[in-house]
RNA sequence: CGCGGGAUGGAGCAGUCUGGUAGCUCGUCGGGCUCAUAACCCGAAGGUCGGAGGUUCAAAUCCUCCUCCCGCAACCA
């Protein structure tokens, strides 16, 4: 049986229309997918959307709409923009489903019988905007710390989870498992967080109605974050499923947030799966954020990057590379055209494309595009193939890492390579010596066998490009997988090839 | 004493945890090549690693103090 590898998104709120921020998380999902699948893995990729809560509630209102109606509206969205950047999620779970809400409500009735949910009085300052509750000494100037609006005090009935009695199995866990929190300034944050000592959860309210309602108790609706965390479970069919999707693929290989919900995912959401009884997420790794041109995203500032408009002007497969090839996973980014352009014309025009024209053209001329038997390595041939195989583990724990920018830089080593390997063969200078002939193939060979390669470990990050390199090449284009594959010398000799067209074009300005 | 991030050749960054020739991309300059999307390859110039002190045989890296910059409205990954 395939080992599986279960990797998610956060939902996004519908509350709000997709940036570039979503983009840039949902394809480094995709890309990870992907490449899991390639080396075949059973993968399930969930996203989907967060469609309860107060907000949406008032702003339907305001639309003059019913919260659903809403809902349905942006979703669409947000599928669709995944569609237009190829990401190939497993499901998209939306919390207003059927089968969320059955899950949510079973999942509050199983800790409720543990005991680890009481009814109490809820008695704090609460920021509606942020949906967040505050002690009195974390206020400031008694305005929310988070957002400095003015908080209220509320007090009304709620039931509470009994999360201060995880903390020290918590922490605990964390400090076993290192890796459980990425990257590891992250998890310093939660552990100090968590040893200011955790309070019991408020996990219903009663002052607005959009959500999941309370089971045998409906006037009290689900906390948004008790809701939106269950999805991870509850796309798998949570509390079973006939699919056996639940025991096939928790706890998850890792989700992937934003770092503005890290103590949602690293501290609420473990206690609740403790409580449940339900093993933890092997990893949650919490990525940096865009600023553009410099700036702060804002929609005050009308700088709000439309992923659309990108991919028109640019491409799919060149917005998703420069997200992940430009900044580190896990820091801060600035996202400008001049580097975006930069990145297209250099890395993909200058050094990727034109090697794959320069290599093509030159089978063209010297073998009318018949690729020859290459025959045996002297030492340069050697040392170019090694290369590849060499690099092919150092990508695999580079991604494994979700250290997207470092597998990407070295996948470049590889094209860097096959440039040099030209200029060092000098194909040209064989091309007029006859008895150089065969040496002159196995050049050719080498770099068309290269091209494959690179073709195959860019398409979980550029899966229209890669695949068009395996057409090229006469390779099934869809067939993306890597095992069995990424060994040299895949190609036939005696393949057709013909010269390749530009295949990412410079953008002169 | 609010919290956090940062200060490394012209620009943007890595290296700092696990002290020991300061590295990458871009830019600049020079050279090579002509297969290629005026792309590719090689070389060079350019940094006393924010400042001061300390530990050490040795510090960008550890310790102390200081200076300066950015974020900590909202939308939100």
């Amino acid at each position: 049986m395939k080992p599986t590898y279960y990797i998610t998104t956060p939902i996004y709120y519908v509350n709000d229309v997709p940036h570039i921020g979503h983009a840039y998380t949902t394809v480094a999902c995709d890309v990870l997918a992907r490449y899991k699948k390639a080396k075949g893995f059973d993968v399930f990729f969930l996203t989907g959307t967060d469609e309860h809560g107060q907000k949406v509630e008032k702003a339907a209102m305001a639309n003059g709409e019913s919260p659903l109606e809403l809902a349905d509206r942006v979703v669409q969205r947000f599928q669709g923009l995944w569609e237009t950047l190829n990401v190939d999620n497993t499901d998209f779970i939306r919390t207003t489903q059927e089968r969320h809400k059955q899950g949510v409500q079973e999942l509050f009735r199983l800790i409720e019988g543990k005991g680890d949910i009481y009814l109490g009085h809820y008695e704090d300052w609460y920021c509606t905007p942020c949906e967040a509750f505050w002690t009195e000494n974390q206020l400031i100037e008694g305005n929310c710390p988070d957002c400095g609006r003015p908080t209220e005090k509320l007090k009304e009935e709620s039931y509470f989870f009994a999360m201060s009695k995880y903390q020290d199995r918590l922490l605990a866990h964390i400090e076993a498992n290192p890796d459980f929190i990425q990257p590891k300034s992250r998890r310093n944050e939660v552990v100090s967080f968590i040893k200011e000592g955790l309070r019991d959860l408020s996990i219903s309210r009663t002052s607005f109605s959009w959500g999941i309602p309370i089971p045998g108790n409906e006037k009290h609706i689900t906390y948004v974050w008790f809701d939106a965390l269950s999805n991870y479970i509850t796309a798998l069919g949570y509390p079973d499923s006939e699919s056996h999707n639940l025991e096939k693929y928790w706890p998850c290989d890792v989700h992937v947030i934003g770092k503005d919900i890290l103590r949602f995912h690293t501290v609420y959401w473990p206690t609740f799966l403790m409580a449940a009884g339900l093993p933890l997420p092997q990893k949650v790794f919490a990525h940096g954020w865009w600023t553009v041109e410099g700036q702060k995203m804002s929609k005050s500032l009308r700088n709000v990057v439309e992923p659309n408009m990108l991919v028109e002007k640019y491409g799919i497969d060149p917005i998703r590379y420069f997200l992940l090839r430009e900044v580190p996973f896990g820091l801060d980014g600035d996202f400008s055209h001049a580097a975006l352009v930069q990145r297209i014309n250099s890395d993909l025009a200058n050094d990727l494309g034109n090697l794959l024209s320069r290599s093509t053209a030159m089978l063209s001329k010297y073998f009318d595009g018949t690729l020859p038997e290459p025959t045996e390595a002297d030492a340069v041939d050697a040392a170019f193939i090694e290369q590849f195989t060499s690099a092919l583990p150092v990508i695999d724990s580079h991604l494994d890492n979700l250290a997207f920018n470092k597998a990407l830089q070295v996948i470049w080593t590889l094209v860097s390579a096959g440039n040099k390997y030209i200029d060092d063969t000098a194909p040209w200078a064989l091309a007029k010596d006859e008895s150089q002939r065969d040496k002159l193939g196995s050049v050719l060979y080498n770099l068309l066998e290269g091209m494959r390669l690179v073709a195959l470990l860019t398409a979980p990050f550029m899966p229209e490009a890669g695949a068009k390199i395996l057409g090229i090449l006469g390779e099934d284009p869809d067939n993306l997988s890597l095992e069995g594959h990424d060994n040299w010398g895949g190609l036939p000799a005696g393949r057709s090839i013909e010269k390749a067209k530009p295949l990412f074009p410079r953008i002169e300005e």
